[in-house]
DNA sequence: AGAAACTTTGCAAGTCGGTTGCAGAGAAAA
DNA sequence: TTTTCTCTGCAACCGACTTGCAAAGTTTCT
């Protein structure tokens, strides 16, 4: 159990430190996208800036990707097992206006999409703004 | 001329000043999304918070349309004559990650997207990045 | 026209999330 | 064990956005 979360980020060149195991854990516990501030709100003994840096060497390795959601709060959710964080990699997000949850659409990857002429597509930031299945009645 | 653009204005039922009607020509010259900060730059005589009220009340209203393209800034765009910001409205855009420019692709509508059930769209904000035709060389 | 009421503008200050420098703690290597 | 490197915590900073307030400008009413 504890062997596999070590694993997961032995996978992607991350030293497993309690603290990254920690968080790692609390993100797969969550059926969101979540912020920095929401992680530091769960571990109210660890400071903010490790925290933040912990998330930024999991960005850096592929373990999570980020969506702007267009709150001021960035948001961090796991990639999948294996993301590669190409633009095949890409989905959707879904933004709540009303509770304010972003969800991944890991469901449906995001089409091909028709750019001008020479220009090239490397990421994509993609979120959908509504209602969610709780909020929408 | 001047009267166009005034009229643009009071059709979307914004009182044409004159500092509202020099944004408005200033966001007409664009061929990309502006920053508040690129606003305050072209007019060095006007203050920060009256460019911002401004753009908010052109959002507002319905005259621009806000993109979070992944930088810091927010980036504002005309929208076009009749958009009423509608989902069939939404258009991609697209951020240049070497010159960091930033472009309304309104050729072409977003697809419609399946959503989990019930859930609700209102609104995108879709950004792709990548290299415009300038740094795709 | 003049007074009252409302809107817009400019200045200053505040807010908030993200970010960084630095020193101490901890882990790995020699 | 000593040295070296990495990680963590604290404090302070940064920058974009946002807001309160008073002055300037408009509009409305009498």
């Amino acid at each position: 159990m504890k062997d596999q979360i070590e694993n997961r980020l032995v996978q992607r060149d991350i030293k497993p430190t309690a603290m990254r195991i920690l968080v790692l854990q609390f993100l797969m516990r969550q059926d969101k996208a979540v912020s920095l501030q929401s992680i530091e709100d769960a571990f109210n003994e660890a400071d903010k800036s490790t925290l933040y840096r912990t998330l930024k060497t999991f960005e850096k390795n592929k373990l999570v990707h980020t969506i702007d959601d267009g709150t001021k709060q960035m948001k961090y959710a796991l990639c999948l097992e294996r993301c590669k964080c190409e633009t095949v990699d890409q989905h959707y997000h879904f933004h709540c206006s009303k509770c304010q949850n972003t969800f991944c659409l890991t469901n449906q990857n995001i089409p091909q999409i028709e750019l001008p002429k020479n220009f090239k597509m490397q990421q994509a930031n993609m979120v959908i703004k509504g209602l969610c299945e709780n909020c929408n009645l």
